[in-house]
DNA sequence: ATATCTGCAAAGACTTTGCATGAGA
DNA sequence: TCTCATGCAAAGTCTTTGCAGATAT
């Protein structure tokens, strides 16, 4: 397994005209730190430990403001709030997909046959971006089912 | 072309112990009718049209059990409020995906390009429910970008 | 210095729940 | 007839907005 040098993203911030504040810098490190899938809510509780001045509001307008600038990605697992996650070129993860339990919505991370993937995607981005004249920028790909313990 | 052949849902329901009430017919006759992607605030107001006693509040519980029937299926687009569509079984559409305009919230449904897709999916469904040990009943493919108007 | 950022409170949007009435089979 | 389903009203959740005071550069 070959250890990635991940982006650095403090610099980031100035370069866009915004300020690196305390609790931008709280956000990035507890989504830096965690294997979870985080909502709003759950990075509040975890930044309020250390920073118990933390406003649920201001890590709402963060987390819009880190997805805007592509150093967060925001997911949508079916429960009904949106889960966090560092982008691939900033967390220790690095590319990867979601298997969802419809039962449990236990999330599991899996990054391996991307090989298939890397083929499909290539030929049908192409494809679709010159039939559509779309342009595309990312995607989405989401296995449903059943994790073991749900199926017992 | 080839016409394909559609599943009748009628009889879906009684099988299951469920009746079939007006709103029920209202809400499959309404998406099956469309090409856009409902919200369930659209199906109601749809509904509102030649049935002005519904409610709001059983299109969300109707709605809520055709997904779980598998006869009707629920997308994210990220604009804060879920959207409906017809499982391919029950659908004129078939089985596609949908291309999401990140600027003008614009879904555009392609079916093409779907040989890369089997084999993908054969591999990775085979791979990973191995792995995970992990049953796949479905999956979403989205592609996130800007379509042609909102590139001008 | 000054434009940006924060936190609180309040509002907004979507969805779910409780309950008495109504309606399929 | 006898459950199941409906519609209204109210409540619940998640998220966004307004604004005065605080903060980064």
């Amino acid at each position: 397994m070959r250890r990635l040098r991940r982006h650095h993203w403090p610099g980031q911030f100035r370069g866009c005209g915004y300020r690196m504040t305390r609790p931008r810098e709280a956000i990035m490190n507890v989504l830096g730190k965690t294997k979870d899938h985080l909502s709003a809510e759950d990075i509040y509780q975890a930044i309020y430990k250390f920073y118990p001045n933390i406003g649920l509001t201001t890590v709402y307008r963060n987390l819009e403001l880190l997805v805007d600038m592509g150093l967060v990605v925001k997911f949508d697992f079916g429960q009904g709030k949106a889960k966090f996650e560092l982008a691939d070129a900033y967390s220790e993860k690095g590319h990867h997909h979601h298997l969802v339990c419809k039962k449990c919505s236990r999330v599991i991370d899996y990054s391996e046959f991307m090989k298939d993937e890397v083929e499909f995607l290539k030929n049908t981005e192409k494809g679709l971006s010159k039939k559509y004249d779309f342009e595309i920028t990312d995607h989405i790909i989401q296995f449903y089912g059943f994790c073991s313990k749900c199926r017992q």
